[in-house]
DNA sequence: TACAGTCGGGG
DNA sequence: GTGTACGACTGTA
């Protein structure tokens, strides 16, 4: 008998015969039933290679189905390949290791693809997709999504979540208790007693049965410890739903990415429930659950691993879905190589003749406007993709269909112009507006990688002509942008990258720059945006040599009285909260000036402040978690040739038998005496009488000079600007020569919104 | 003063 | 998802 059922996909997951799929039902149930899935990877190489692989592979217990197939590779075209179809999912990694140790000289195809990136290109699902399913006792005859992951607004998934965190920071103390609440329940529960502990916690994650269990310090601390626990008493606690799966833990690591040490602690993912650890989840923070749900319906990636997902892993999974949906072959290693760069590398490197130096100091009746998602949107507008021949020129659209990048780009920009003009449209207090801004955020992040991914030699889809292309056309746009602004009478005041910010004596209002924006639009077929109308606008000369202006340090208050901060102490996350939160009261002192004008009243009221916290901290008035410093590890100690205070904080905790692994952050105060640094996590009660104050009020006066210096000259001096200089600034010359083959008369159709008709999620 | 270590940027 | 740019700035010797 047949039975259909209709509710939201909820977990994916291998196992020993084939899948095994959670749905959360439309009547409220929970279910696990199993779907028949196959997952196929592809050899390539010399004819006599793939037979022995052949031959091979039937002596083999695992159950395979071999075929010859034809296939197309990014960068050699159609290919014939040994299609290895393997019957039972979980052996997939098992066989390919095996596979490639016995056969190391082929090329192999689609070979470390996790199988729920594999679902959802055979199925389009996603996790939380709409779906109806046909089944017979528990196996799944058919499924279908009926929502993408592009709607605005999907129906949302009836979640139960549970809270579960230790009473206090297991870096910096003992916890004694664990703080439970799901519903409107709300307790601690002490684990002194461990049998009880268990057992109580056992019967409210029976009764609650959560879909999500959200914990503070779950991965590196409350789970493991939780599950130690449950075992040396024999008392089982039911973290996974599926009770005989085992808890998957992950080990902590640290890679490079995008030039960067980077950290990523231990994990722990449970089976038929989710773990989310709030202070484990790199999105976390900045978009909330939402944007975790979000991350995971347009990546595909299972919540779990969405929540944790490193820049670069959440765009090449789209890009792995398309291909797969386009039989394109995917490299297990990328075919070419090339010289290492990174993204901002190559933006910066590439660009360079291409930034303005900023006309420093004070400027009024600013507009600021950028193009919106500028490479991803040349991407897609030239249809540039390692796979798609380039014609003529970079500045006309690659050849033929549309390619992986673009295909996979499209509908998050479209989503993203979406999301952004919905916002418009929002009224200040419409509960719709955080939750549309979370999910452009997510979108933006997306977008904001793949192009790194373009020129990025380990990125399996990049190809360097393709990124060159890229950069081609947006020093063009940028050049082109600039010209009409010339054209119609508006002073450069900068650029950057993708952005101007430009002057015209009495434009105050977005509306004063509209004429502007269509028209650059109208030059180039990308859509521009304003960030915003300046109040006014500081652009800061070089700490170094005050005659230099610098193309990234910046701040400035909108007619909205929104402050924009760039590149200063308040920007940097190793800024002691004291003083960037001194800082930024700064500029909202600055920002009650209606005008430029103004400011002059509000100065004496500013002054005032820094006084009131200079005096704050030399009485010492200032709560001392004010005053820490986090800075990350950027190599182990002993690769240190001169300890910063960061690696003699680490040589604390050490010394207390704590570790920190490059690409974690340590946390410090700087103290009085040798070794001049305290480091957070060791200290008991820390005494304030050890704080190096006068150094924080040099750092503090430092901060406030940032920002005051140049308001009070442009006040003092009565002028805007140029006072500061005895010579004017010269403006570095745009476009290295080369940079581009001005195309004078190339006219590129405009194009505002859509990209190429290319609808997300119609296929 | 020279050199070593850390950060932002993108948005 | 797995390899390290660049320039500005700060801290240390």
């Amino acid at each position: 008998m047949i039975e259909t059922f209709s509710g939201w996909l909820f977990d994916i997951y291998p196992n020993d015969a084939n899948l095994s799929i959670w749905l959360i039902g439309d009547d409220g149930k929970r279910y696990c039933f199993n779907q028949d899935f196959t997952a196929t990877l592809y050899a390539a190489g010399p004819a006599a290679i793939l037979r022995g692989l052949w031959r091979w592979l039937k002596e083999q217990p695992i159950p395979v189905r071999l075929a010859r197939a034809e296939r197309k590779d990014v960068f050699n075209g159609i290919i014939t390949v040994l299609a290895v179809e393997v019957l039972q999912p979980i052996k997939l990694d098992e066989l390919f290791r095996a596979m490639a140790a016995a056969y190391p000289d082929l090329t192999y195809y689609d070979a470390d693809i996790s199988i729920a990136l594999r679902h959802a290109a055979k199925y389009d699902t996603f996790p939380l997709a709409r779906c109806q399913l046909e089944v017979r006792g528990e196996k799944i005859i058919s499924i279908s999504a009926l929502d993408t992951p592009w709607d605005l607004e999907p129906e949302a998934a009836p979640l139960r979540i549970m809270s579960i965190e230790p009473d206090c920071d297991p870096a910096r103390n003992d916890p004694k208790a664990i703080l439970v609440s799901f519903g409107r329940a709300s307790y601690s529960l002490p684990f002194e007693k461990p049998v009880p502990f268990l057992i109580g916690l056992r019967a409210d994650i029976r009764r609650y049965d959560p879909d999500v269990i959200l914990t503070s310090w779950g991965d590196t601390w409350l789970l493991p410890f939780l599950m130690k626990l449950s075992q040396e008493n024999g008392v089982s606690l039911p973290l996974n739903r599926a009770e005989s799966q085992t808890v998957v833990e992950k080990k902590e690591r640290t890679y490079f990415s995008y030039g960067q040490i980077m950290y990523r602690g231990q994990q722990v993912l449970l089976r038929g429930r989710w773990h989310l650890d709030k202070h484990n989840a790199m999105m976390w923070g900045d978009y909330g659950l939402i944007g975790v749900l979000e991350m995971a319906r347009v990546t595909r990636q299972p919540a779990q691993e969405a929540a944790r997902l490193s820049p670069g892993t959440g765009i090449s999974s789209m890009q792995f879905v398309t291909a797969m949906q386009k039989e394109i072959l995917i490299p297990w290693h990328k075919g070419q190589s090339e010289r290492p760069k990174t993204t901002m590398d190559l933006i910066r490197s590439d660009m360079g003749g291409m930034v303005y130096q900023p006309t420093v100091g004070l400027h009024r009746d600013v507009g600021g406007i950028d193009f919106v998602s500028m490479y991803p949107g040349i991407m897609v507008r030239f249809n540039i993709s390692p796979e798609v021949p380039r014609a003529g020129t970079d500045l006309e659209p690659g050849l033929g269909e549309p390619g992986i990048i673009p295909m996979t780009l499209a509908p998050i920009l479209n989503k993203r112009l979406a999301l952004k003009s919905a916002l418009l449209t929002l009224n200040k207090y419409d509960c719709r507006r955080p939750v549309y801004q979370a999910l452009a955020s997510a979108e933006k992040w997306l977008l904001v990688t793949c192009f790194g991914y373009l020129g990025y030699k380990n990125a399996r889809f990049g190809r360097i002509e393709a990124h060159e292309a890229v950069t081609a056309y947006g020093r063009e746009a940028l050049l082109r942008a600039k010209e009409a602004a010339e054209d119609m009478d508006y002073e450069i005041l900068h650029m950057y990258v993708d952005g101007l910010w430009v002057h015209k004596e009495g434009c105050q209002t977005p509306k004063d720059f509209e004429a502007l924006l269509a028209e650059v639009t109208n030059r180039t077929g990308l859509p521009i945006s304003m960030d915003g109308v300046y109040r006014w606008v500081v652009f800061l000369p070089s700490r170094v040599d005050e005659r230099v202006p610098v193309a990234n340090r910046y701040f400035g208050v909108f007619q909205s009285g929104e402050i924009k901060v760039r590149g200063i102490e308040a920007r940097r996350r190793d800024t002691a909260p004291f003083i960037s939160e001194t800082q930024m009261d700064i500029m909202e002192i600055l920002a009650k000036a209606e005008d430029a004008d103004g400011l002059k009243d509000v100065l004496p009221k500013a002054q005032a402040f820094v006084r009131k916290q200079m005096s704050a901290l030399r009485m010492m008035k200032v709560p001392v978690e004010k005053l820490l410093v986090s800075q990350k590890l950027s190599r182990e100690l002993g690769e240190y040739s001169t300890p910063s205070p960061a690696a003699r904080a680490v040589r604390q905790l050490e010394a207390c038998g704590k570790v920190v692994r490059p690409g974690q952050r340590v946390r410090f105060l700087f103290t009085l005496g040798k070794p001049g640094v305290s480091a957070w996590d060791v200290l008991e009660q820390p005494d304030t009488r050890c704080i190096d104050v006068a150094r924080y009020r040099i750092l503090l006066q430092r901060a406030v000079d940032t920002v005051l210096d140049p308001i009070e000259q442009s006040v003092n001096g009565g002028k805007d600007c140029e006072c500061l200089y005895l010579f004017p600034i010269r403006k570095a010359e745009t476009l290295a020569e080369g940079g581009s083959q001005n195309l004078g008369g190339h006219n590129v159709p405009s194009n505002h919104i859509h990209y190429n008709g290319m609808q997300g999620g119609e296929r």
